[in-house]
DNA sequence: AAGTGGTCTAGACCACACT
DNA sequence: GTGTGGTCTAGACCACTTG
């Protein structure tokens, strides 16, 4: 049987209805109640799918008017930052090469410790710079606890973290908090990423949560501006 | 009688006990029944009213177990860019000061009356330049549709527009899709802004949607990079 | 086994839009 | 008034965590 919940499948299904033009730009959706008939649901549950589509921003839905079709799923090749999706994902393996500058396992310091919520504990401390099609494209600090993470190997920082996190060690990853500012580049910058000293980086601070709310990652990524996009949406409540 | 749905005075009470530390961090809430019981309603909606701090960082639910408190609400001098906050309602009216660089009613370019998805209409075309503290601070171009905002007059734009369209108008907004990206400060920057042409911008592209999908506003702010930080927080579903 | 959250139902009632 | 979405209830059942 199926083991999504029942206004997920309701939700991908109309989702790819709307992407395969099945319902079209502007067209009105069924109401809420036959929906909820051809889907043999109660109202409720199709209210749940749809409010996903509109946090997507793929619907409106107009109290005494009805759910009208605003739009198609849309990232245009910006880079995504959630919680689950890393670089490697968003890109594709085959572009990008990641140098890995260090791979540490060492005390962190006072500030890293308290970022993580730790005490005396070890972690991770790993730099990689990226490279795209051979160009110069981020420099990455990432601190994680031994504690909630291990078993890394360099094999998984060439590949992706957060692919090991999710697929091998099965924590289920949450949320992230995300603070983003541009700096002028740093001799760091300069010398492990070959940027010329007049560059401009911007810099990405990310805390990220497991499930279960306790802090698994802080990192600082910084990207050549030039090829550097953030994009994200906000909604009402 | 209270106008606000049940669900959101459950919310502003547990956020408020929270951040007054009636319920401390890492305390373990009452479960669902208990609050349903307490606040005399279903389980179901003391869900919608946690499901808020979930979303917000501030709480963790954990099934079989409970829900802890994970966290007080941060924003610490962030600057704050959803849909219903502009600059002025974050930062506070009396540091900053507005000028009028440009206040005009005229046909759009091709790419803004794309953005906006009009045709042959006419908008507004407001250029402001931002001080704090009589510092520069921001430039901003900003592109509204007369069919949808009228009436503006030079006081809004020395306020803010926002509180004119949800205030005067009563429109709603509803959702805003932005974009964040680093540039070199260029001709318009220095000649209008003042800042030296070494100067480094972050540019925010801004797409605002009313509660009916259409798009009341484009803009494009760029900030000396000094005084900006962005912050947002990613949830998985 | 007991505690707790997540999903779901069937139906009630209200708020808002269209006409 | 009729159509439609939003809120809410009371209770059922399931999934997961913890002792």
């Amino acid at each position: 049987m199926s083991k999504l919940p029942k206004y997920m499948e309701i939700y991908t299904d109309i989702r790819d209805k709307i992407n395969k033009n099945k319902y079209e730009l502007n067209e009105k959706l069924p109401d809420g109640d036959t929906l909820a008939d051809s889907y043999n649901c109660s109202k409720l549950t199709v209210k749940k799918a749809l409010d996903i589509l509109v946090k997507e921003g793929m619907i409106v839905r107009r109290r005494g008017s009805g759910s009208f079709v605003k739009g198609v799923s849309t990232n245009g090749g910006a880079i995504a930052l959630g919680p689950t999706a890393g670089l490697v994902n968003t890109v594709g393996k085959q572009n990008i090469t990641s140098k890995i500058i260090l791979f540490s396992i060492e005390k962190p310091s006072l500030e890293v410790a308290d970022k993580l919520g730790i005490q005396d504990e070890y972690i991770y401390k790993i730099i990689r710079a990226r490279h795209i099609n051979n160009k110069p494209y981020s420099l990455e600090h990432t601190h994680m606890p031994l504690s909630l993470i291990n078993g890394l190997e360099p094999k998984h920082l060439e590949d992706s973290i957060y692919n090991y996190i999710r697929d091998e060690l099965k924590l289920k990853m949450h949320s992230a908090h995300v603070w983003i500012r541009g700096d002028k580049a740093n001799n760091e910058d300069s010398s492990l990423l070959g940027v010329p000293d007049s560059s401009f980086m911007m810099e990405i601070e990310k805390l990220a949560h497991l499930e279960d709310g306790r802090v698994f990652e802080y990192s600082l990524t910084r990207h050549l501006h030039e090829n550097f996009v953030f994009e994200t949406v906000f909604v009402q409540n």
